[in-house]
DNA sequence: TCCTAATTGATATTCATTCTTATTTAGGAT
DNA sequence: ATCCTAAATAAGAATGAATATCAATTAGGA
C-alpha cells in the first residue's frame, strides 16, 4: 500500500486522502469494480468525495499503470489494481469475466507487428460466449420450450 | 451484395432501402466507420434516414454476423462488413486498421477454454497504437514544439 | 390489392464520463 | 511553524454515444 503511494509521490502527484481511499478500496476488492461502485465504497468512509474525483483519479491511476481498466462494452468500465495484465472470457448472459491465464502477444504476433512498423500502446484479447452455468440455464430453457409445443 | 440481402431475407428480416444503403456504404469503405460516419454517408444518398435507424440496423447486422463491431473505448464504436474473421492493429491517430494475418486462438488458449467449459461464440484480438505514418507525423510535431521553446 | 407485423423517423431519454469553476489543500520553500 | 502556490477537489452542468418511445410508414406474404 505504502508502495503504491510512493509511486504516486515519486511521479510528482500529491497523496490526497481521496487517492488513498480509492487505492484502499481497490486493494480490498478482489473483483473488478465500476467507478460508481468505487465511489460508493469510498463514500462509506468519506461521504463528501465527488464522482468527478473518482473518475479523474482512476484515469490518472490507469495512466501511470497502477490500475487497469476493463471495458466489457455492455455497461460501465471496470477497474482493478494492476497485478499484471489479463485477458478474459466474458459471458454474454451473466457478464462474468473469467481470466485467461495466457496472453496472445507471443513471438509470431510480435514479429508481424515489427514487420509493419507498428508502435504498440496496448492490446486487448477477449473471448465472448457462455459460461458453464449459463449454458446449463439455456439448455433447461430450450427443453421447456420444446416440451410446451 | 445480393448475397448479403439474401441472408437478411432468409432470416426473416425485411429488405428496406435503409438496410440496403447501410450495407452499400459498408461495402464501399475499406476502413472501420463509426455509426455517425455511416449515417452521414447514407444521408448523402437518402437524407431522411434517422440515426436511430442506423444504430438499430447496425446492432441487427452485428447480431446476425454480417457486420463486426470494434470498440476502441476512446470514442464511438466502429463497424465494418464481416469478411471472414480478422484481427487488427488499429491506429489511435488516423483510425486505420491493419490486418494481423494471425489468430491468437491457438492450442494453449483452446485448452484453457476447454478447461473452464466455456462455450465460445466469438473472439476479438486487437492491438492499438500508432501506424508508421502517424509515428512520423508525431515526431515532426514534437520537433516543432522543441524548436519553438 | 389488402393487411399486418416489421420498420422507420423524430425526438426524448439515459447513463457513463468529462468539463467547468470556485474553493480547498498538500507539501515544498521560507 | 507558517506561507505560498500549483495541484487537487466538490458540486453540478455539459457532453456524447447509444437506446427508448411512439406515432406513422412500408415490405412483402395472403
Amino acid at each position: 500500500m505504502t508502495e503504491l503511494l510512493e509511486r504516486l509521490s515519486a511521479l510528482g502527484f500529491k497523496i490526497t486522502p481521496q487517492r488513498r481511499l480509492i487505492l484502499e478500496v481497490l486493494q480490498e476488492s478482489n473483483r473488478h469494480l465500476s467507478a460508481e461502485e468505487i465511489a460508493e465504497l469510498v463514500r462509506e468512509i468519506q461521504p463528501s468525495v465527488s464522482v468527478a474525483t473518482i473518475y479523474r483519479n482512476l484515469n490518472l491511476l490507469v495512466e501511470i499503470h497502477l490500475v487497469s481498466k476493463l471495458d466489457l462494452h455492455d455497461g460501465p468500465a471496470r477497474y482493478e489494481l494492476n497485478r499484471g495484465h489479463d485477458h478474459h472470457m466474458v459471458c454474454l448472459d451473466c457478464g462474468t469475466a473469467i481470466k485467461i491465464g495466457a496472453c496472445p502477444m507471443q513471438e509470431d504476433i510480435k514479429n508481424i507487428i515489427q514487420e509493419k512498423g507498428f508502435e504498440v500502446s496496448s492490446h486487448h484479447f477477449e473471448i465472448t460466449g457462455y459460461c458453464k452455468q449459463c449454458q446449463l440455464k439455456r439448455r433447461i430453457e430450450e427443453d421447456k420450450q420444446k416440451s410446451s409445443r
